[in-house]
RNA sequence: CGCGGGGUGGAGCAGUCCGGUAGCUCGUCGGGCUCAUAACCCGGAGGUCGCAGGUUCAAAUCCUGCCCCCGCACCCA
């Protein structure tokens, strides 16, 4: 079997649902895929999540849960949300995966094998949250330097010999243009490289998660390290048939993963194993709201594929799938390539109504009726004009060269250019003068319109699969899935009796939106570790746990070293607790005494900054994510049940 | 001297590597058209290209210095 195209995306830590980040890493990849399956590739597109990080088995215990339960909960959520949006991947991988397990052991005992991995006592720093070990030289007033608490240890672990590695990449980079994308970025790595590398400590005292080292139960291999090697476990390797797949052509990913870790410690850990490197490995930007980064704790950062594409069916009135197009569209034209990019709904229904509805949309459906109106709603037997047939196929070929640079932004720009210029072409050559004076060229402009619309179908179909199929539909031809019959005339057969124009994309109201729209808040806090999207309905019995109660305030103060956290001491009838809120952006602690709030009464307690926490304060969060407490609207019972 | 990204008409961006009329989309104003989803087409207004200095015949672009914004641990119970 000769070589596949094998593209893959990181695996995702199950610590929360997917949000619109995830969605684009994915989405370019399976851009990419249905581009070559219709150029007639053979494709192969990887995605996974990973679950071995000790994180992922804390999320669980906080919430109380068995940790495989947990992860395959949340690995679910990322199954049910590349589903909605039509990710076609291959293969999905979970880092729990005995396969997994398998490939990373044998992996680790071969480069152990070669030289690569020896042991040694590691007695220093340890930074716990991070899972890093930090050098002496680079404590911050006895923390690390990202802030955290470090803890001394005095270990035996294994360690790979990256630091042998830095001149053999060095080399490689300069050798391969494509190897590392974009440029600016390989730059970053280059400087890197060139500061040194170290040996990297590759295990981690095993305390119940996570692959451990073979031969040594009481440890098991640094998540990162394991994780890596997901990508080669997908191919099968070390049996038989590994090489079908390997090298990867592309990994894709964000850029917070690339410097370190896929463009340095990857393709280190390869060499190691005498294995090829992959083609190319690309990182890509972040969608920012409002010029700060997705998170938890903001508004932007909730916001889930499934939340944006419901919210444009409603307020345009678009199908379900077209809605899910949509948010595949505005992925692709707002990819930050070399920087970040503001994401945000109002970014993505001013999109949504230039290009698709107005541009799009709008040049079908004036086409199409035109096309009944002036000649009897069958494509005519005349060769279009030779600026159009021009522009298809420049058009055409600049899309190309767009997507061999990975350049999704451009190429989806290049594809709504050519629908503008079919704007244009029908106002200069305005059929509907050249029907009143019965110009025998009007065929040919017809045509013409419609090759246009045929090849837009074609250039947009990996992006938006649902809304090619409803273009070919309303044309009345069978869907263009071979990339070869792009543009050509025969595409749009003469003869063919052309389907009635229905609108595929309704515009936005955005006046009436405006002003209809309650601001896209939130509801009030979600519960973590995992945002449960709007669109999850739950039963009655379901809200029915959850035990709200009237407290009131009777202490509130600061906690040391939190920006966000107040500790407040509250009376729930004749029962005192401390409760840890996250609203010191929007209260003063002398503020809070003496008011009555809601609480969630049963919530298992948790600590927060070191801090118990016995319950949690219900709160409306406002635009900046700060939040505003839900109190009583008069004085109600103390300890008063709500519901 | 922590690392990195950024500062270009009202908004979002391109242009900066390889100096030479400041470009695109949206918005706005005016006009046109009537095939169309109040959409489409044409035109206008609107810019000290963060600031200051330097190199040059010429600087958004090269050099120097400075200012500002945003990310980079955890966290929102």
């Amino acid at each position: 079997m000769s070589k596949r195209y094998y593209i893959t995306t990181p695996i995702y830590y199950v610590n929360a649902a997917p949000h619109i980040g995830s969605a684009l890493t994915t989405a370019v990849c399976d851009f990419e895929r249905r581009y070559r399956k219709m150029r007639g590739e053979e494709v192969h597109f990887l995605t996974g999540t990973d679950e071995n990080a000790t994180k992922v088995f804390e999320a669980a215990q906080i919430a109380g849960r068995n940790p495989h339960e947990f992860a395959d909960e949340v690995a679910h959520k990322f199954v049910e949300a590349w589903d909605f949006l039509d990710i076609e991947y291959d293969d999905f991988i979970r880092t729990t995966e005995d396969r997994h397990r398998d490939a990373v052991q044998k992996f680790f005992n071969l480069l152990k094998d070669k030289g690569y991995i020896y042991a040694d006592k590691y007695e220093g720093w340890y930074d716990v949250s991070a899972e890093t070990f930090v050098r002496e030289s680079d404590l911050v007033d006895g923390k690390s330097p990202d802030g955290n608490e470090v803890r001394r240890v005095s270990e035996e672990n294994y360690f790979f010999k990256l630091s042998a590695f830095g001149d053999r990449l060095l080399a490689h980079i300069e050798a391969n243009r494509t190897f590392l994308l974009p440029e600016s970025r390989k730059n970053e790595v280059v400087s890197f490289v060139k500061q040194g590398l170290r040996d990297m400590c590759i295990t981690r005292q095993n305390t119940g998660w996570g692959i451990p080292v073979p031969g040594d139960d009481s440890k098991v291999i640094y998540v990162w390290f394991d994780a890596l090697i997901n990508y080669l476990t997908a191919t099968g390797w070390p049996n038989s048939g590994w090489d079908d797949l390997w090298p990867a052509d592309v990994h894709w990913m964000g850029k917070e993963i690339f410097t370190r870790f896929h463009a340095t410690l990857w393709p280190a850990m390869l060499m190691a194993a005498d294995l090829p490197l992959p083609k190319t490995i690309i990182a890509h930007g972040w969608f920012t709201f409002g010029g700060e980064k997705i998170s938890k704790s903001k508004e932007g950062g909730l916001v889930t594929p499934q939340q944006l594409a419901a919210h444009l069916v409603e307020v345009s009135g678009c199908t379900p799938p077209i809605g899910k197009d949509a948010v595949r569209y505005s992925l692709a034209a707002l990819l930050p390539y070399e920087g970040d990019t503001n994401y945000s709904y109002e970014e993505v229904e001013r999109r949504y109504n230039s290009d698709l509805a107005n541009d799009l949309g709008n040049a079908l459906n004036r086409s199409l009726s035109m096309a009944h109106k002036f000649v009897d709603g069958v494509i005519p037997d005349s060769e279009p004009a030779d600026e159009v047939l021009k522009e298809v196929s420049i058009a055409k070929s600049e899309y190309e060269a767009m997507i061999a640079t990975f350049r999704w932004d451009q190429a989806v720009d290049r594809a709504i250019a050519l629908v503008r210029f079919l704007n244009k072409y029908i106002d200069t050559a305005s059929p509907w003068a050249m029907a009143k004076n019965s110009d025998p060229a009007l065929p040919s402009v017809i045509r013409g319109l419609l090759l246009c619309l045929r090849t837009a179908e074609g250039l947009i179909r990996p992006i938006m699969p649902t809304a090619a199929d409803a273009i070919a539909a309303q044309l009345s031809l069978p869907t263009l899935l071979n990339w070869a019959d792009i543009g050509l005339v025969s595409s749009v057969p003469a003869g063919v009796k052309l389907g009635q124009p229905q609108p595929i994309f309704p515009r936005i109201d955005l006046k009436k939106n405006m002003e209809t729209k309650p601001t896209p808040a939130p509801v009030a806090e979600v519960a973590i570790p995992v945002p449960t999207p709007e669109t999850n309905e739950i039963a009655i019995s379901d809200f029915a746990k959850v035990q709200l109660r009237v407290a009131r305030v009777l202490e509130a103060e600061e906690i040391e070293g939190s920006d966000k956290l107040l500790k407040l001491q509250v009376i729930i009838g004749d029962e005192r607790r401390q409760v840890v809120a996250g609203i010191k952006a929007n209260y003063q602690p002398a503020d809070l005494v003496g008011r009555q709030v809601v609480i969630v009464y049963n919530l298992k307690p948790a600590k927060l900054r070191g801090v118990e926490s016995q319950g949690m304060l219900l709160a409306a969060v406002d635009d900046s994510g700060g939040a505003i407490l839900l109190q009583p609207e008069q004085e109600a019972p103390e300890g008063a049940m709500v519901r």
